[in-house]
DNA sequence: GCATGATCATGC
DNA sequence: GCATGATCATGC
C-alpha cells in the first residue's frame, strides 16, 4: 500500500495540477523501481490511477473523478516522420445493447455522461519498454461539449447510427466502418464466447465498445503534446458551417454534394469546377471527386479524422464492373507470417469506411453514376476474407510464397504481385526472395458493390 | 475477354 | 528511393 493522497474526490483544478506533474517524466522517475507492473494491455493506465492518483483501478459506471467530473484515459502515441500519431483507437466504454436502446438523448446517454469529459494522459509508446519507462508527452481535458461543433455533431451522428442499428435488430451486423469518429469496436477474442444479447433480435451480437477511431485520436492528442502543432496546408474541411449538420447527417451532406453532377460526364464536371485540372493525370477522377465535394486540396479534414478512404471507380457498362481489381499496400512476407488475423494489416485496411464514387462508361466518356459510403460486412470480412488471409499465411509459412491464392479461389479477394518490377522482391521466412505482393479486392466484387449501392443511391 | 504478372506515376 | 495508387501487357 502506498501512502498517497487519493484524488478521487478532488476538484478539477487539483486533479489537473496533479496530472501535469506527469508531463515530461516516466513513472519510474516519479515512483522508483519498487513497483509491480500489472499484466495486460491497460497496465500503464492502471499504474497512473494507483501510483499517481491514489485509487485502485475500477470499472464503475461513475466517473473516475466524480467531483471534477473527469474520466481518466491513457493513450499511447508513436513518433513518425509525419509527427505524433495515436498508437491505436481509444476504447471508451462497453456497449450494453439493451440499455442503449432505451437512451433517446445523446447528451444524457450512458456513453456521454461517462466519456463526455476525459482526462487524457498521452505517453510515448515504445515496443520493448516497460510501462514504467514510458515518457508522458502531455495531459489535458477532452470534452465533447468543447469540441468544434462539426466534430461534436459527427460524433452525435455516429452514436445515433450505432443505436439505430440496435433498434433495427442489427447489432450483430454493426461494423467498425459504419461510422466516422466514434465507432463500435469489437472486443474479446472473437470466438463467440463474449457475445451479448440485443433487444430486437434473437441473434447474439459480438461484444463491442464505443471507441474513438485511431485517426481521430491522433487529432485529439496533438494539441496536448508540446511543439506538435501542425500546419496542414494540403487539407481543407468539407463542412464549413455546423448549421448544415442540424438538419442532416454528415453522410447525407457528403452524398448531397455529388447530386448536382449525377449523370454528367467527368469532362463536363471538370470544366465547370476547375478547367485547370490535368485530364491525363492518373488521379484525374479523384481530383474531380474532391472538387465536387468542394475541396481543392489533396486531403479532406473530416476524411482524415474518420480515416474514410475515398475510391473513384470506373465501371465498364457492359459488364457492370471495373476493369481492374483494387490493390492494397504490399505486405512483407515475414511480417504477415507473424501476424494474427485480428491484428493483421489486411483486417485493419478493410475495417475502414469507404466512400466509393462510381463513374460509368457510356461508350465515349465516363459519367457520374453515384457515390456511396460502404463498409465491408463483418460476415464477409470473417467468412470470406479471413480464409484467404489465413491460406496466404499458411502458404508463406510453408515456403510457397510464389503460389498464393488467386482470384479463382475466392469471390472477394486474391493475392498478386505489387512491385516496381520483377526484381523488386521481399525476403520470405525461409530466406528466399519473391516479388513483392499484396491483397486485391476482386474486380467482380467491386462490381457487386456498384450494383448494390446503385439501387439505393441513384435518383 | 479475363486472369495474372508486371510496371508506371506521383508524392513524400 | 520507396510506398502507394493506378494501370498496362500478355498468354490462356
Amino acid at each position: 500500500m502506498r501512502d498517497q493522497h487519493d484524488f478521487t474526490n478532488a476538484e478539477r483544478p487539483e486533479v489537473l495540477a496533479q496530472a501535469r506533474l506527469l508531463v515530461g517524466r516516466t513513472l519510474r522517475q516519479l515512483y522508483g523501481e519498487d513497483v509491480e507492473v500489472p499484466k495486460g494491455k491497460g497496465a500503464f493506465g492502471q499504474l497512473v490511477e494507483w501510483l499517481h492518483f491514489g485509487y485502485p483501478p475500477n470499472s464503475l459506471k461513475e466517473a473516475d473523478f466524480p467531483v471534477a467530473n473527469l474520466e481518466l484515459k491513457a493513450t499511447g502515441a508513436v513518433s513518425s516522420r509525419k509527427g505524433w500519431r495515436a498508437k491505436e483507437r481509444l476504447v471508451l466504454s462497453n456497449i450494453n445493447y439493451l440499455d442503449l436502446a432505451q437512451e433517446e438523448q445523446f447528451e444524457t446517454s450512458t456513453f456521454y455522461v461517462k466519456n463526455g469529459q476525459l482526462l487524457l494522459v498521452v505517453y510515448f509508446w515504445v515496443a520493448e519498454k516497460s510501462p514504467l519507462e514510458y515518457r508522458i508527452l502531455g495531459v489535458g481535458v477532452i470534452e465533447i461539449a468543447g469540441m468544434n461543433p462539426v466534430d461534436r455533431q459527427i460524433i452525435r451522428d455516429d452514436w445515433t447510427k450505432i443505436r439505430q442499428a440496435v433498434l433495427d435488430g442489427r447489432a450483430h451486423e454493426l461494423s467498425e466502418g459504419d461510422t466516422s469518429y466514434l465507432k463500435a469496436a469489437r472486443k474479446g477474442a472473437g470466438t463467440g464466447q463474449d457475445d451479448r444479447r440485443q433487444p430486437f433480435s434473437s441473434v447474439a451480437a459480438p461484444n463491442r465498445a464505443f471507441s474513438f477511431r485511431q485517426s481521430f485520436v491522433t487529432r485529439l492528442i496533438e494539441p496536448l503534446i508540446d511543439g506538435s502543432k501542425k500546419l496542414r496546408e494540403d487539407e481543407q474541411a468539407l463542412v464549413h458551417d455546423e448549421v448544415e449538420l442540424e438538419t442532416k447527417t454528415f453522410d447525407d451532406l457528403v452524398l448531397e454534394r455529388f447530386e448536382p453532377f449525377l449523370g454528367r460526364t467527368v469532362e463536363g464536371i471538370a470544366s465547370e469546377l476547375d478547367p485547370n485540372l490535368n485530364r491525363t493525370a492518373k488521379g484525374f477522377y479523384a481530383d474531380v471527386a474532391r472538387r465536387m465535394l468542394g475541396v481543392s486540396t489533396r486531403r479532406i479534414e473530416e476524411f482524415e479524422k474518420a480515416d474514410i478512404i475515398m475510391k473513384t471507380v470506373r465501371i465498364q457498362s457492359r459488364r457492370k464492373r471495373p476493369r481492374e481489381s483494387m490493390a492494397f499496400p504490399a505486405f512483407r512476407y515475414r511480417d504477415l507470417a507473424k501476424q494474427t488475423w485480428l491484428d493483421s494489416d489486411l483486417r485493419d485496411a478493410l475495417s475502414k469506411r469507404f466512400l466509393f464514387v462510381f463513374f460509368v462508361d457510356d461508350g465515349e466518356s465516363y459519367r457520374l453514376s453515384h457515390a456511396a459510403f460502404w463498409a465491408m460486412p463483418e460476415t464477409t470480412l470473417e467468412g470470406e476474407v479471413r480464409p484467404v488471409w489465413e491460406e496466404t499465411q499458411r502458404r508463406i509459412k510453408s515456403g510457397r510464397a510464389d503460389d498464393l491464392p488467386t482470384s479463382g479461389e475466392s469471390r472477394v479477394a486474391h493475392v498478386r504481385p505489387h512491385a516496381r518490377d520483377a526484381a523488386d522482391t521481399d525476403i520470405t521466412p525461409d530466406g528466399s526472395h519473391v516479388v513483392k505482393k499484396c491483397f486485391w479486392l476482386n474486380a467482380a466484387f467491386i462490381g457487386k458493390i456498384f450494383e448494390e449501392t446503385a439501387r439505393t443511391n441513384q435518383p
